[in-house]
RNA sequence: UGCCCCAUGGUGUAACGGUAGCACACCGGUUUUUGGUGCCGUUUGUCAAGGUUCGAAUCCUUGUGGGGCAACCA
């Protein structure tokens, strides 16, 4: 069977590119982060997208952080943004990469455009320069200093540089069209003055490159021949291009691609930042935040982000991507590798009457059914035991209930099949206990009862068991689209009160006292856990990444 | 009331003038010592109207709807 490769529009961009021989049938791109926030889910599509395209066609990405803005940037976040990408399972190309390694070159751009006439100091205050741009609808005004000779630009633009003017009183800007339909044409700031210490270059310099000064140049700098960036760029590419062929150097392709919205996350920096400094969450690496640290301690693993990414492909048109492909993709790798566990959330007592009181079984429990190598582990049975409290009715309705009930059989997993004979009620009316007869030679693996049992139980032995905490998140939001979702309302006010559910009484098997930080788990029939950063020894904490697919849960409803 | 981009099942994405496909979700069946997993199957779509063509999701025109553009942010 021949299958046919379906690529997406930057795919097909690049295999014509490499058909033609552009630049030599190269393949380079990267990722440019301002550090200025943290990465979330919109970044790991960018980072996915140019990560992947390069290693498919065998090229390099470089990561390149767009230091350009020094009152807003500091190196804690490039230390967070280089941990996300490695944990995300990329590496970059070489060094670390700055936009601020390039201020002297891009220096030099400038003094090169003066010279060609393309530009020009303004000293126009910022209330001047926005009114002589005018609007979408009407043509811009030409600046009284456009005219100033390239003597007196060159002379000026060397002031600005070694301090002698002070912020915001003077900046550079291109000589293009105060006209142009494209706002962003109509003679833009190149370089601004900003006498702030940068996290890098420190007080060496005075001026700043704005972002397309500095972005177009970096990439030709490096070589990069795709630069892959989000639709809103789309504007700009005619500038990119413009500053590019001006000083004649090597011209990368700007493609612009629409970012993927994923529904029940926000991603706007300062709305995240909001939840985090009003104490909606407990910070950026809060469970439920949609940033790469708070995935990550959520328990979601690398392979299933980047494979949701890959997956939803990329296109030109705006999306609301169901979270449900997340949580998809979350599952199918946590299937194949989480460790098989017994935890149980919410206890009730169960008493194995004819089971003798001092006796301890050691079964053996395998780890994971989809994965023979992942072998098995010893799990402690005894005569009294925690199941889950949802797992008993006094009185089931449904024909199809086939847990436990008085009169009914039920497996415990991995040890026997046991009988409900009675329950104990407390003076509150609720199931303080429930007591069952085994049958003795029903042990699993070696069951010779003939009796049947339709439904599985998990289960800890109450000797043996270790008390520990469960964090259960819901989505932050109640409306899938808390921006824009209704005129007049703001995304706090459907911020999901529900969230975060603490368990801090739940019992788990012995083994788990043992189980490293990172390791996987699934609590049998419950969903799947992890240890959060705040777990010790004494105290075990369990995040749960995503419960498991639930058709009872669906059918019992109706 | 200017310019630019976009429109394919509920969601995401293919088909590049020649049978509208894949994944997720949903629904049904089957297997199962996890009501998990696996396996099988059903339902659902080309924004509208014209035009070009033997033939249009695809090309053209107009309309409708959505998004973007007026930071010394990126």
């Amino acid at each position: 069977m021949e299958e046919k490769e379906v690529l997406n529009f930057i795919e097909q961009i690049i295999e014509e590119d490499i058909h033609n021989k552009k630049n030599d049938g190269r393949v380079h791109t990267r990722f440019p982060p301002e550090p200025n926030g943290y990465l979330h889910v919109g970044h790991a599509k960018s980072i996915c997208l140019n990560f992947a395209l390069a290693a498919k066609y065998g090229g390099k990405t470089n990561l390149r952080f767009d230091d350009t803005n020094p009152s807003t940037e500091e190196t804690e976040y490039v230390e967070s943004i280089k941990k996300d990408i490695q944990w995300l399972g990329y590496q970059w190309d070489g060094e670390v990469l700055y936009a601020s390694d390039y201020f002297g070159q891009l220096y030099e751009y400038a003094i090169q455009l003066i010279k060609a006439g393309k530009a020009y100091v303004d000293d126009s205050t910022p209330e001047a320069i926005a009114e002589m741009k005018g609007t979408p609808t009407t043509p811009g005004t030409i600046s009284p200093y456009a005219a100033r000779s390239i003597e007196e630009n060159l002379d000026l633009f060397e002031q600005m540089k070694t301090g002698e003017f002070e912020d915001g009183s003077k900046v550079l800007r291109a000589r293009i069209d105060m006209a142009s339909s494209n706002m962003h044409m109509r003679d833009p700031i190149l370089y601004r003055i900003k006498k702030v210490p940068h996290h890098r270059t420190g007080s060496t310099w005075n001026i700043y490159p704005m972002y397309d000064m500095a972005h177009g140049y970096s990439d030709s700098i490096e070589g990069i021949t795709h630069s892959v960036c989000t639709l809103e760029f789309e504007v700009h590419r005619p500038l990119y291009n413009w500053l590019i062929e001006q000083v004649e150097v090597f011209h990368p392709q700007q493609i612009e691609f629409a970012r993927g919205n994923v529904s029940y996350m926000i991603t706007s920096k300062r709305k995240l930042l909001k939840l985090v400094k009003d104490n909606y969450v407990s910070g950026w690496d809060d469970p439920r935040m949609p940033t790469i640290s708070g995935m990550r301690r959520r328990g979601i693993p690398a392979e299933a982000l980047r494979n949701f990414w890959i997956g939803i492909g990329v296109a030109r048109r705006e999306n609301l991507i169901d979270i449900s492909h997340l949580e998809f993709h979350v599952r199918e790798v946590l299937n194949r590798t989480a460790i098989r566990v017994m935890g149980v959330l919410n206890p009730v007592k169960l008493v194995i009457t004819n089971y003798p009181d001092d006796k301890t079984e050691t079964l053996e429990i395998i780890n994971n059914p989809e994965d023979k190598d992942a072998g098995s582990r010893k799990v402690p049975f005894s005569k009294t035991l925690y199941i889950e409290r949802e797992d008993f009715k006094k009185e089931p309705q449904n024909k199809k209930y086939f847990r436990l009930a008085p009169g009914k059989n039920v497996r415990l997993k991995g040890a026997y099949i046991i009988h409900c004979e009675d329950f104990i009620v407390n003076e509150d009316g609720i199931v303080s206990e429930i007591h069952c007869t085994y049958y003795p030679d029903s042990r699993s693996g070696s069951d010779t009862s003939g009796v049947k049992a339709k439904g599985t139980l998990h289960w800890v032995s109450i000797p043996h068991a270790v008390k520990a905490e469960a964090r259960i998140y819901d989505r932050l939001f109640t409306v899938p689209e808390p921006i824009n979702h209704e005129e007049g309302k703001d995304f706090l006010d459907f911020y999901n009160e529900n969230s975060l559910k603490i368990l801090p009484n739940i019992y788990v098997e012995p083994s788990l006292k043992d189980i490293s930080k990172d390791t996987h788990l699934q609590f049998m029939r419950k969903g799947y856990f992890i240890l959060d950063e705040d777990s010790t020894f004494d105290n075990l904490i369990f995040n749960q990444t995503t419960t498991l697919r639930d058709t009872w849960g669906k059918i019992s409803k109706r």
